[in-house]
DNA sequence: CATATTGACTTAAACGATTAACCTATATAA
DNA sequence: TTATATAGGTTAATCGTTTAAGTCAATATG
């Protein structure tokens, strides 16, 4: 089937070609392109007819220029290998489309250098906003541009338009079912307190544990699967007996650590994640942990974006979206607080 | 520090404003800002400064009117939550960016209907290339615009650009160690043979048995941990020593099926994958899998898609890409098969 | 009947860059 | 001396749209 050859040697026909083919003015085409202007069906039929025979297919850039309009958002990342963002990247892209605006990704592999460079770049390609997962606690746009739509998802900003979760009550959640399960010596390995994300995680966890237990031992660790030196120490002092991590990366290295070292999880030490990563319940004993509405986090980024392009004065707003705790294995419940906690070989 | 804000009421700077500013015209600016034309030093720092001053940002629409050029490509992906693709989007996205070209990202989510929209969009946006990883094994492109550079990823076509891994050794490294490993009872879950990656891993693999050992059963399943009941069905019959799955996530979630029904991996039955996803290393056991070199998958994608936006009539090529075996611990050794005079070795 | 109003188009001016073509003074060559 | 490069600019056309403003007949209004 030989598919509409446009004449021409080179190139995409034009608008002109389009109406020359109708023999009308560009004018009129435009209008029906964009069911705007006055019309009659007679010349409407012939140019469509034209469009569809010079397979004519608009050029963005030129209506960019014309109209201001990109149609276009960006997106910056920190490392879509952390189990974390694929899945907020997919809904966000898919979000995007279906609000006919199209996402550049930016991944930044955590490097602040390559933050800066993507949002400068991103400016530089007229995005209309952008959904920003920052990677340090830097405030790049200060610096840019103040004018770009921006929100800011996950690690909550001040200034910004925000969505996130509930971190506070998934804290809560977290304490309560621990010490629902009879715990009260914990290990903490806390995330970047720079991050709410993780400050909110450790603040509500810690409030509603109030006395009713004991944080023997806290370190803070990044929110990846490389544990510092001194949270792989502690975890092996086995002083504790339930692990609370600040992820689920956290988690599952914390799980491998002891593993490796012969300490049965959950039996001797429990331990529990954040997030519900797609992993977490694969792994080796399925993680107790938070889960985050991943999806629905990445959809509502895009309806405040767009809130916000259409109304650049509208006041901040912040969403936070709820979570639940997923129980699996990874805690086991204790009887007897004083009596168990003994030292049995493998 | 109050930053340059232009004087202009709305918006950004044009070159024109900063042509005033320097007190030259548009074309003076424009040449310094390409290295081209030719301006004494003395008016090149003048426009330097005007440019800073006004905090000029080139406006990508209008250059790429222009030129024809929207620095841009797309990368079309079937669904990032398959834990194969995010570090692949990361490596063709930064090698991209160190390109001086921008990527929309486009998540299928393996529909047929958004493959075929997504495709749509990006050539509407203009952009100069095109990475893709089919959802099916629809050719799309024939239909829309042979025009439009494109290399596919991982899944090769006929009549492309690729960039794929070597699966046929991969396919006969598997084969290989799991005759050296004794075994010769053997159930294959094999990939979607539409795809050539899922039906060179196979025909590598067979090829490389041979008459070695014999395969009781074989199913046909989709890449995905969605095990078919044909396949769970085989799985519990366990009349094999070794099940080689067609990648990593079907391995995982066989283990599962294999765990829920208590029986013991790699005791009664071993397991491979393939891909060495991130987590095949902390699934329980480990799994033994070929790993794809992911990130160099990427970048050759983009040398690729580059060399073939530079020079569009060049003859295709494809690149493939050596993989190589990771031995873990889903694979236990068998002692003695039968009591010939073997040549294994304890 | 003269005058508005409307419907259906066309003309042409932007949008912000790039770049071929042109201009002018000064240096070089013959 | 006259002819000729060359360096350092400027002018204006152009890319493909959108859209305000204009044209002109046909119809409606009073």
């Amino acid at each position: 089937m030989s598919r509409s050859k446009s004449r021409k040697f080179s190139g995409k026909a034009t608008l002109r070609d389009v109406a020359r083919e109708a023999g009308v003015s560009v004018a009129t085409v435009s209008y029906v392109l964009n069911n705007t202007g006055s019309v009659s069906d007679q010349v409407r039929k012939q140019v469509k007819s034209a469009i569809k025979l010079r397979g004519y297919v608009p050029n963005l850039s030129a209506q960019a220029m014309r109209t201001g309009r990109t149609k276009t958002i960006g997106m910056i990342l920190p490392d879509l290998r952390n189990p974390f963002f694929p899945e907020l990247a997919q809904s966000v892209e898919n979000a995007a489309r279906s609000n006919d605006l199209a996402v550049f990704l930016v991944d930044t592999q955590e490097s602040q250098t390559a933050e800066a460079e993507g949002i400068f770049k991103l400016i530089q390609y007229g995005v209309e906003g952008i959904v920003w997962c920052p990677s340090s606690d830097m405030d790049y746009f200060k610096e840019y541009s103040a004018d770009t739509p921006v929100v800011v998802i996950d690690r909550p900003l001040p200034n910004y338009d925000n969505v996130y979760s509930d971190y506070i009550k998934g804290g809560k959640l977290l304490a309560q079912h621990i010490l629902s399960e009879g715990h009260c010596k914990i290990g903490l390995i806390s995330g970047p307190q720079s991050f709410e994300s993780a400050a909110q995680r450790r603040r509500g966890f810690l409030d509603e544990l109030g006395n009713s237990a004991e944080v023997v031992w806290e370190v803070e660790n990044s929110f990846s699967m490389e544990l510092g030196d001194e949270t792989r120490a502690r975890l092996l002092q086995q002083d504790v007996s339930v692990v609370v991590a600040a992820n689920d990366m956290i988690a599952i290295a914390a799980i491998k650590i002891l593993n490796q070292n012969k300490i049965k999880v959950p039996e001797t030490i429990s331990i529990v994640g954040f997030d519900d990563i797609p992993w977490s319940d694969i792994v080796q004993p399925p993680l107790t942990t938070i889960k985050q509405p991943l999806s629905e986090l990445g959809k509502e980024a895009v309806n405040l974006l767009m809130r916000r392009i259409e109304n650049p004065e509208a006041s901040k707003k912040s969403v936070v979206l709820d979570v639940d705790i997923v129980i699996r294995q990874s805690v086991r419940m204790i009887e007897t607080v004083d009596n168990e906690t003994g030292l049995e070989s493998t």
